[in-house]
DNA sequence: TGGGTGTCGTTCAAATTCGAACCACTGGAG
DNA sequence: CTCCAGTGGTTCGAATTTGAACGACACCCA
């Protein structure tokens, strides 16, 4: 259990820092940095409510929530899905893009410094390697999205 | 990027399957459980408030909260500290041993399940490293306690 | 065509978390 | 001895997250 404490003071302590650093610079949350960056890599920079929570694993009404504050701050919008009259799609917009731009530097470099440059090449690799299966192993095992 | 989003992607949904085992079959939240786990390592069974917020990575606010619901269930007792009258030593009671060997094996089980058994021996020692030096930079680098 | 089942997203109340402000006490300088 | 910066915990308000309940729509089978 001692890789298990390990793993949870740092996957704190990282989380904290993380969110520190993001708050201080740019005035998002981690939780909406990680939608703004799902939106950005994602084809005509949009996605399905549905689709979003689960690529950053939170819940619907979690994600309702932060698409609403990010709303407020003109970094996203939301058009109805053509394909599906439920559906919503957020989309995010220039501004939003704007931000995402000017941000992720300083977010890349906290990552680096307190993670990725730790690792060796080699640690870097069974690091992606582990966390991809762990990843995997966890959706299938659980429930698909209360 | 890509050992970063599966790091994400993996320690939120650790934390959800974790979180639900728990929940479920003991009514404890992942954050209280860590607290029981701690206290029961320590001499006496009792730490100060600002070392075991520590520990267990939280706010001394979050702590404060924390510790008052498991004094309600009587699992947890504050202690004035003899040598510093500010100080205030969380203690597991007799009840808080029970519920956590209650509950340890439960929630090994699952920590085994989805991380640990996953792992060669070799990737178990070098995640455990790997994590050890993120938290020992992490601790140095950041605010050492807001 | 007509239901019935299931999915999509939102709303709601409850729980948890954080940071800032605050009081009580300690420990050392003068 | 006295003062004063610093530490330890709590309180407070604000923000975020979750699960359950809900209404709207889609898809399938008779």
């Amino acid at each position: 259990m001692a890789a298990w404490r390990a793993y949870l003071s740092a996957s704190h302590l990282l989380e904290r820092r993380v969110e520190e650093q993001l708050k201080a610079e740019s005035g998002l949350t981690h939780a909406q940095y990680e939608i703004l960056a799902r939106l950005s890599d994602a084809p005509d920079r949009r996605l399905r409510m549905t689709e979003l929570a689960r690529g950053v694993v939170v819940s619907k009404s979690g994600l309702t929530y932060q698409i609403g504050q990010l709303e407020k701050r003109g970094l996203v919008e939301r058009a109805t899905c053509p394909s599906d009259d439920r559906g919503v799609l957020a989309v995010l917009t220039d501004r939003g893009v704007e931000c995402l731009r000017r941000t992720a530097p300083g977010h890349v470099a906290v990552v680096r410094e307190v993670l990725i440059d730790l690792l060796t090449p080699d640690e870097l690799e069974m690091m992606t390697r582990v966390m991809s299966k762990v990843e995997a192993v966890t959706r299938a095992s659980a429930s698909p999205l209360p």
